[in-house]
Parts: structure tokens; C-alpha cells; sequence
RNA sequence: GGCGGCGUAGCUCAGCUGGUUAGAGCGUCGGACUCAUAACCCGAAGGUCGGUGGUUCGAGCCCACCCGCCGCUACCA
């Protein structure tokens, strides 16, 4: 099995925000996930750097355009790092690799008859980026932006995608879970149903871009450029390697619906021209809606990741992530939930979980776990379902669910301590045994636990294994009841989450 | 306008193909415990499941209509 995980590379001209943080965190819980399982996996997030704003921005600051991005790129490079996000590669599409396989690739597209040359004609607001028609402007003017839009008029390639209605119509019957959630799918399919007009893929007079093959006088267009990105960086991620031959098209694309139409529509069409296979699935997430507004820069709304992060940690903000909002669904969210995630969650049941344990176990047994797997007990079953169904859950890239179905299993650890009172048992020599069984049971869920949370917790799991005196691994195999190793040098641990002073929340 | 979705305890939401007293988390109130990060555990209060009318032995779950929100309805990263 192999598994290939995107997130949308990211336009280097906005900053990083909550918004993108999302994406990222939830990529990276499938490729642990994945890896856990011990799949073949590759996590590709980056940033596209061509666009007319990025060239006359740089141009304004006396910069040239590469010299521009190379500065800004750092600011988006350096973000999957604090989310703990392993990636595997970080595409650029100012990458050589990048800007050569393009051009070969819209080269195919030509040849095979899909592009031809029109004239584009439009009322363009260069601060949206977009051409607007005449009933979206307020007094002849963008209304978000105040500007008087310039009435472009060039010569433009077309991309045929008119001719891949019926292809686009079948490949959707054919693969009823190409585009999850099901509701997103419909929206594709109905908007395909009405049919497609062609796009264009280039823009003349531009001297930011990868220069179209076959007329260097104009360069790639957005889609025509920033797509592609899921196979080029396939192509030159590890040198001397061709990736494309173990990871396409096993690739699953993870975005949020502002870039659904590209990504269900143009994108596949654009690979069947180029005699590419399409992607295995696309997934679209909802937003966090903040205070029920979107996470929007124009909204002003913006949140930090990075504030957030220096504050909790970025395990809690992953956490957070994950927990807050059905993953798929919007959903609304507040920043000051992820106090209550870090409190509530993870420091009243996880972290003060592997306190209480570490310490009866130093206390009661002088750090040695004596007790054994006994057969048929709760916890058997509980782990078996986590075993199972945590699969399940992400297999269909419900992070949400799996989480919440971990967290049962913490839940009923805590529950477990009390209704068994070692405290008591510790108390009546006859009820060694007993005591031994529970400090078992407690540390192993733990355990458990641990290898589970891993995906979404990476920096506190290690922790947690360490403090139990356990292997640090994290092969799902392991998640599996009374696989506990032996140790005799468990000490009470430090808290995983402290509270916060009252000064500082 | 067309297509799709939502409206369930104070809050955020679960409720599979219709079936005994409608669930969870948080919040509130009460209790219990002492291993632990004053954490954890138990219990209670709290809902005419948006409205109306149907189908059915029986509907939160099906149908019709209505009300209120939201998404999509093309070239924005």
C-alpha cells in the first residue's frame, strides 16, 4: 500500500494563517497515520509564486521577482515545521524541476489538440486577480478594493476542457467516492451537468512565469501552472528518482472548497489530456468558522498559527484542529477553545491520566509494572475497537471521529482508576494481585493511548512512551492489547500539559 | 431563480436502512474519592427533536407545504 497526501501550495503573497494551518495539520495526521501502518507514504505541501500581483509587488520594492519569493518563501517553508508537520517534500513552483516538467506537460496537452489561441477580453482587477463583470462592480469600481478594473483585451491559450464534459461525467459515475464529502461531489457533478466552458491557460506579456513551450512569449496561467505541481514534484523531489512510478496516481488531494472547481474539473481533464491517470480522491474540508465568520484576511479575522503555537504548543493546536470542527463539515470555533482542548482534554484527561498512573506505579510498586494481560477484560475490547475502527475512520479521512474514538478509551481509563481505587487495593496485602492487574491495565491503555494519539500528537506521544518506560515506536500493530514491555523504572512524571498561571490565561 | 445542505438539551454537536424511558462533550447544581496537574469519578436538572399537515401499528428519522439560516451556480492564490 501506498498513500500520497497534498495539501494546495499556498500563495506566497498572503500569510500564513489559521486557515492554511488546518490543511496542513489535517495532511499530516494522514501521512503519520499512514506511515503507522507502514505504508509507503509522501506528504507534498509548497507555495506558488507565479502571479501578476507577486511580480508587481516585488517590482515596487526595487526586487526582482525570484529574489521577492526567495524572501518570502521562508515564511511558508518554515510553517510545516512548527505545526510538527513532516513533510516530504516542498515544492516551489519556481523550482527548475517544476517550471521543466510544466512546459513538457502543457507541451502534451498541445499535442494532443486540447489548447488553441483566443482572444481574452475583461474588466480585470489586478488587487483580486480576477476579471469581473460589469454587475459586480458598485459605480464602475471593485467594491472591495475601490478601483476602477482595466479592460484587458490579449491573446490567450484555451484549454479545451468543453470536449471533457462526458469524460468528467463518466470518470465521476465510475468512481462514486473520487470526491468526499458527498455533498462536494454533487456540487462538481451538477455544476459539470451544466456544462463547461474552456479556460485559459495563458497570459501574455509577463515576464513572471514558466514560459509556454511552444510560445515563449507567454507564460502559464494559475491553473495551468499551480496544479501540475502534485506530479512535478514527483518528478525531482529525490534526485535520480522518479516518484511517479510508486506514488501516481495513489494521491489524495486535501483542500478547502474555494478551490473545489480546480481541482474535481480542471485538474482531471487536464490529466486525461496529458495521458495521466487522475487522482485517487479529493478530499474538501470545511472552514473554522471563527466567531461564525470565515477565516478570511479581508475579514481582518486572520488568526496567527504561530501566536497560537508559542502559547499551547503546536500538539494542542493540532489537537484543536482535529477535535473542534466535524472534519468536512464547517463548523464553528473559537479561539479560546483551544485553552479548553489544552486544559479539559489534554491536561485534565490525557496528561493528569499518565500522572496518576507514573505515580502509583512509583508509589505502590517502586516503579516496576508486575502485572500481566488478563484475557477478556474491557479494556480488551476497547483497544480492539481502536485497533480497528481508527483505521476505518481515517481510512475515509474522518480525523475527527478517530480522535473521538481514542478519547473514549482515555476516558474510560480515568474511569477505570476510580472504580477500581488501587489507592484501597494498596492498602489489603491480599489484593496484590489485583493492584498488580489495574497498574497493568492503566499503563498499558496508556500505552495504547500513546501509539494511537501519535498522529495527532507526535511531540507529547514520545513523551508519554518514555514515561512508561516503553520502546518509543508507533507501528499500528502495536496498538493491540498486552503487548506492554517489561520495566522496572517507572517514575512519576512530570506534567504533559501544566496548567497555565492565572496571570497568564 | 436552479441544485444541495442545515435547523435536536444554555452552548457545540451525535443520532445507521423509522420501533421500548431522544444521546455525548462543555456549562449549571449536588454527591463521592484522594492515586493525580483542586485533576478524576458518580448523579441530577434541562429538549412539544424549526412550524403545519400527512403516510404508518409506530417518525427526530419518510412525504407535502411553510419559516429561518448556509453552500454552489466558472476562469481568485
Amino acid at each position: 500500500m501506498r498513500f500520497y497526501v497534498t495539501t494546495p501550495i499556498y500563495y506566497v503573497n498572503d500569510k500564513p494563517h489559521l486557515g492554511h494551518a488546518y490543511t496542513t495539520i489535517a495532511a499530516d495526521i494522514l501521512a503519520r497515520h499512514h506511515r503507522q501502518r507502514g505504508e509507503e507514504t509522501f506528504f507534498l505541501t509548497g507555495v506558488d509564486e507565479h502571479a501578476t500581483k507577486v511580480w508587481r509587488v516585488a517590482e515596487s520594492q526595487g526586487l526582482g521577482a525570484q529574489e521577492y519569493v526567495d524572501q518570502i518563501s521562508d515564511a511558508w517553508r518554515s510553517l510545516p515545521p512548527r505545526l510538527n508537520a513532516e513533510t516530504d517534500f516542498f515544492i516551489r513552483t519556481s523550482d527548475e524541476g517544476h517550471k521543466a516538467f510544466v512546459r513538457e506537460f502543457l507541451q502534451r496537452i498541445y499535442d494532443n489538440g486540447d489548447v488553441y489561441e483566443d482572444v481574452y477580453a475583461g474588466l480585470y482587477c489586478v488587487g483580486c486577480e480576477a476579471f469581473k463583470t460589469e454587475d459586480e462592480l458598485v459605480d464602475g469600481k471593485c467594491p472591495l478594493h475601490s478601483t476602477e478594473p482595466e479592460w484587458i483585451e490579449e491573446k490567450n491559450y484555451f484549454f479545451r476542457l468543453s470536449a471533457y464534459q462526458d469524460k468528467l461525467l463518466e470518470l465521476y459515475a465510475e468512481r462514486p467516492d473520487f470526491v468526499q464529502p458527498p455533498f462536494r461531489f454533487n456540487e462538481v457533478k451538477s455544476f459539470v451537468s451544466g456544462g463547461l466552458r474552456d479556460f485559459s491557460i495563458s497570459r501574455a506579456g509577463q515576464p513572471w512565469g514558466i514560459p509556454l513551450p511552444w510560445d515563449e512569449g507567454q507564460v502559464a496561467y494559475v491553473w495551468a501552472d499551480a496544479l501540475v505541481n502534485y506530479l512535478s514534484a514527483l518528478t525531482f523531489a529525490r534526485p535520480g528518482e522518479d516518484l511517479r512510478e510508486a506514488f501516481w496516481p495513489e494521491v489524495r488531494h486535501l483542500m478547502a472548497q474555494d478551490i473545489l472547481r480546480f481541482h474535481c474539473i480542471y485538474w482531471p481533464a487536464m490529466l486525461l489530456s496529458a495521458g495521466y491517470s487522475v487522482p485517487k480522491q479529493i478530499f474538501i474540508h470545511g472552514y473554522l468558522l471563527l466567531d461564525d465568520l470565515k477565516i478570511s484576511k479581508s475579514l481582518g479575522n486572520a488568526v496567527d498559527p504561530l501566536e497560537l503555537i508559542d502559547t499551547y504548543g503546536a500538539d494542542a493546536l493540532r489537537f484543536w484542529c482535529a477535535r473542534a470542527v466535524s472534519f468536512g463539515q464547517d463548523g464553528s470555533a473559537s479561539v479560546s477553545g483551544i485553552a479548553d482542548r489544552y486544559e479539559r482534554e489534554l491536561g485534565n484527561d490525557l496528561g493528569n491520566l499518565l500522572s496518576r498512573t507514573t505515580a502509583m506505579i512509583a508509589r505502590y510498586r517502586d516503579g516496576a509494572i508486575p502485572g500481566g494481560p488478563a484475557a477478556g477484560s474491557e479494556l480488551e475490547g476497547l483497544i480492539a475497537d481502536v485497533h480497528t475502527n481508527v483505521l476505518r475512520d481515517l481510512d475515509g479521512f474522518d480525523i475527527t471521529g478517530a480522535v473521538d474514538r481514542i478519547w473514549t478509551l482515555v476516558r474510560h481509563l480515568n474511569r477505570y482508576v476510580t472504580e477500581q481505587a488501587p489507592w484501597t487495593l494498596a492498602k489489603d496485602e491480599s489484593k496484590a494481585a489485583e493492584l498488580d492487574q489495574v497498574l497493568y491495565d492503566l499503563a498499558d491503555g496508556l500505552r495504547v493511548s500513546a501509539i494511537a494519539l501519535w498522529a495527532y500528537l507526535p511531540e507529547t506521544a514520545p513523551k508519554i512512551l518514555e514515561a512508561l518506560g516503553q520502546p518509543v515506536a508507533f507501528d499500528w500493530e502495536l496498538v493491540e492489547y498486552g503487548r506492554l514491555e517489561p520495566t522496572t523504572s517507572v517514575a512519576a512524571a512530570p506534567p504533559l500539559f501544566p496548567r497555565f498561571e492565572v496571570s497568564a490565561a
